[in-house]
RNA sequence: UGGCCUAUGGUGUAAUUGGCAACACUACUGAUUUUGGUUCAGUCAUUCUAGGUUCGAGUCCUAGUAGGCCAACCA
C-alpha cells in the first residue's frame, strides 16, 4: 500500500510490538455499538479504526452488538446499524451478539460465587450508593457482602428463574470497597429486569451488566485488542480483574486500549440531544442530511470514502480535541471533484435578454462532463435569447475585482458566447429585473475563432429560460452557529442552532437533469455539490447541497 | 480534597525514541484556469511555565500550572 511509510499511531504501535513480540498472532478487534440509537459520525472513526487496524495488520474484525440492556434495545437500530457499517464500505467477520453468551456468562458467575469471588446484595440501590463512598473517601461493605456461597448460589439461581421482583437483588463481585477506583468498589454485575429482550426475549430475566460483559465477550471472540474511548480508562481495571478470574492460559487474552474521542467542531453527538433535535422537529428526523448520523451523511450526499480519509487524517492519541468541520468538508470535496459530474443551475435567477440574438432560434452547445476526468465525455445543453443567469453576477457597477457583468462589461457564458451587458430595467424599487445584453457571434467556445480565444476575466454559468427545468433545490449549511455547542455551562446548546441551516428554493437546471436519480452527485458549477436526495419522485428530483465550493469571493466580497 | 489521563502553529496529528520541529486542514499571498472550482508555488511556532541534567531536550529529571475522566441495578 503506498501509506506504508505512514507513521503509525499509538495503538497500531503496541499491535505492531505485540505483534513481534507473540502475544498474539492476529489482530482481531471488534465494533462494539449498543443497539439504542443510530450511528454518528464518532462510531464512524471507531468503526474505521477497528477495521482499518485488522485491514493493515491482515486480521479480522467482528461487528458485536452490545445488547445487555432490553430496555432500551430494538431490533431496529441493528439493522440500521449494520445498513451503516455496510454503506461506509467495511465487511465483519463474524456478526456477534453479547446476548449470545448470556449462558455462558451465567456459568462464569456461578463459578465467581463458588470461589467467593461474588455475592448477592439485598439492599436498594440509594443503600448501596451511600455505602459507596467518594472518589477521596473509602466506601463501607455491605450487610450481605459475607453471605455464605450457598446462600448467595440458591439466591442467584432464585434470581434467575424468576421468583424476584426488580431491584429485590443484585449480584456484586467481591472486590475491594476502598479501592481508590469507584469501579472496583464491588461493582454490579447481574440486574433483575423483567424485560423482553429483543433477540432471546424473554428466556432471561437476569441481565449482565457492561463490565461484566465486555471483556468477557472479548474472550470468547478472542479479540486481541479492544479498543475504546477514554472515558473507559477506569474501566480497564475491572475489565482485567474479570479476566483474571475466567482466562485460561492457553487461550488469548484480550487487552483493553483507550483513545481519544473526536469532536467535530460545528456540531454534538450525545444522543439525548440528537433526539431533542428529533423530537422538537428542529430537524427532519435522524437521517436528516444536517445530523452528524451516519444516516444523516448519507443522505447529504457525503461519500463513504470522503468520511474514511477523514477518519484516518484526524488520526489518534490521547488529548482533548476539536476537529474542525471544514476538514471533513475538504475531504468530500476532494471525492466529489473528481467523481461529480458539472452540471449548470441557476439558485438565484436574473433573467438576460440577448438582443442581437435572433428569437426564437436555439443552439446546442457542447459541455465538458467533468475537466478532472476525460472519460466522463461531454453533452449538449440548449442555449437561447432569454437566459438566467446568477442573481449575485450582475451589478450595475463594480470595482476592479468584481469579474462578474456589470453595465459595459463583458463576460463569457460558459460553454457559450462573450456576452456584453448594455442596459438594465428595474423596478420601482430599485431592483433589477432584467439585464439587456449583446453577445459576439464568432466568441462562441471550442469555434477556434480568434474571438473565442480572447480572455475575459469572468466565465457565468447559466440556464436557457425556455428550456429551464425547475426542482426543489435544499441549501443546507451547519446546524449550530457555535463550534462547541455542547460545551457552554451557562448556555443550551439550543441557542446556538443556525436559523439558516435549510433553505427551501425553486432553481432552474438545464434539461438533462430531470432525468438526475436518488443518490447521484453533481457539481452545480460555481455553486456547490448536490445530490438526489430520497425524497425525490421519477422526473422530480429534490437537490440537497450535499457541501458549497470553497468560495474565495465570498471571503472578498465580505471583506469590503 | 483522592486516584487516573493529557498538554507541540488557528485546528488535528508527526518527530527515526536525546540530534535542523514535519504533514494535512484553515487563513493569507501569488501563478494557472472558459468554474473566483481544480492544480501549482509561497507565508503563518519562543513545543503550558520555571528550574535542572547534557556538547545537544518537544523528548530525560524536579516543582508548578491548566484541562479532562471517575461515586448509574446505562453502555
Amino acid at each position: 500500500m503506498s501509506e506504508s511509510n505512514k507513521p503509525l499511531n499509538f495503538i497500531a504501535q503496541i499491535i505492531q510490538q505485540e505483534l513481534a513480540e507473540g502475544r498474539c498472532t492476529q489482530v482481531v478487534t471488534r465494533f462494539p455499538p449498543e443497539p439504542n440509537g443510530y450511528l454518528h459520525i464518532g462510531h464512524a472513526k471507531s468503526i474505521c479504526l477497528n477495521f482499518g487496524l485488522a485491514e493493515s495488520f491482515g486480521g479480522r474484525c467482528n461487528l458485536r452488538f452490545d445488547d445487555t440492556n432490553p430496555a432500551k434495545e430494538e431490533k431496529e437500530y441493528v439493522e440500521a446499524i449494520k445498513r451503516d457499517v455496510e454503506w461506509l464500505g467495511y465487511t465483519w467477520d463474524q456478526e456477534c451478539y453479547a446476548s449470545d453468551y448470556f449462558q455462558q456468562l451465567y456459568d462464569w458467575a456461578v463459578e465467581l460465587i463458588k470461589k467467593g469471588k461474588a455475592y448477592v446484595d439485598s439492599q436498594s440501590s440509594e443503600e448501596m450508593a451511600s455505602q459507596k463512598g467518594t472518589p477521596t473517601q473509602a466506601g463501607t461493605d455491605s450487610p450481605h457482602r459475607t453471605r455464605s456461597v450457598e446462600e448467595n448460589l440458591r439466591l442467584f439461581e432464585d434470581m434467575k428463574n424468576g421468583k424476584y421482583k426488580e431491584g429485590e437483588h443484585v449480584l456484586r463481585a467481591k472486590i475491594d470497597m476502598a479501592s481508590p477506583n469507584m469501579l472496583m468498589r464491588d461493582p454490579v454485575m447481574y440486574r433483575i429486569l423483567h424485560r423482553a429482550h429483543h433477540r432471546t426475549n424473554t428466556d432471561w430475566c437476569i441481565y449482565p451488566l457492561y463490565d461484566w460483559t465486555h471483556g468477557e465477550s472479548d474472550y470468547l471472540e478472542q479479540v486481541s485488542h479492544s479498543l475504546c474511548t477514554l472515558e473507559f480508562l477506569p474501566h480497564r481495571e475491572l475489565y482485567d480483574w474479570f479476566l483474571d478470574q475466567l482466562v485460561s492460559k492457553d487461550r488469548l487474552r484480550p487487552k483493553q486500549r483507550e483513545f481519544a474521542r473526536r469532536n467535530l467542531s460545528h456540531t454534538l453527538v450525545s444522543k439525548r440531544k440528537l433526539l431533542q433535535l428529533v423530537e422538537q422537529k428542529v430537524v427532519d428526523g435522524w437521517d436528516d442530511p444536517r445530523m452528524p448520523t451516519i444516516s444523516g451523511m448519507r443522505r447529504r450526499g457525503y461519500p463513504p470514502k470522503a468520511i474514511k480519509n477523514f477518519a484516518d487524517a484526524i488520526g489518534i492519541a490521547k488529548r482533548d480535541n476539536v476537529v474542525d468541520l471544514s476538514l471533513l468538508e475538504f475531504h468530500v470535496r476532494e471525492q466529489l471533484n473528481k467523481t461529480a459530474p458539472r452540471v449548470m443551475a441557476v439558485l438565484s435567477p436574473l433573467k438576460v435578454v440577448i438582443t442581437n440574438y435572433q428569437e426564437g432560434k436555439e443552439e446546442w452547445l457542447e459541455a465538458e462532463n467533468n475537466p478532472e476526468d476525460e472519460s466522463a465525455g461531454f453533452r449538449k445543453v440548449p442555449f437561447s435569447r432569454e437566459l438566467y443567469i446568477e442573481e449575485d453576477d450582475f451589478r450595475e457597477e463594480a470595482n476592479r475585482k468584481f469579474f462578474r457583468l456589470k453595465l459595459g462589461g463583458e463576460v463569457r457564458l460558459k460553454n457559450g458566447y462573450i456576452i456584453k451587458a448594455e442596459s438594465c430595467t428595474k423596478d420601482s424599487k430599485g431592483n433589477v429585473l432584467e439585464v439587456q445584453c449583446t453577445y459576439d457571434p464568432k466568441s462562441k467556445s471550442g469555434s477556434g475563432t480568434e474571438e473565442s480565444l480572447r480572455k475575459v476575466k469572468g466565465t457565468l454559468h447559466w440556464v436557457s429560460i425556455p428550456h429551464a427545468f425547475e426542482a426543489e433545490v435544499r441549501l443546507y449549511d451547519r446546524l449550530f452557529s457555535d463550534p462547541t455547542p455542547d460545551a457552554h455551562k451557562d448556555r443550551d446548546f439550543m441557542e446556538f442552532i443556525n436559523p439558516d441551516s435549510l433553505q427551501k428554493i425553486t432553481a432552474f437546471l438545464e434539461p438533462g437533469l430531470k432525468e438526475a436519480k436518488v443518490g447521484e452527485q453533481f457539481q452545480f458549477q460555481r455553486m456547490g455539490y448536490f445530490n438526489v436526495d430520497t425524497d425525490s419522485t421519477p422526473g422530480n428530483p429534490i437537490f440537497n447541497r450535499t457541501v458549497g465550493l470553497r468560495d474565495t469571493w465570498a471571503k472578498l466580497d465580505q471583506k469590503e
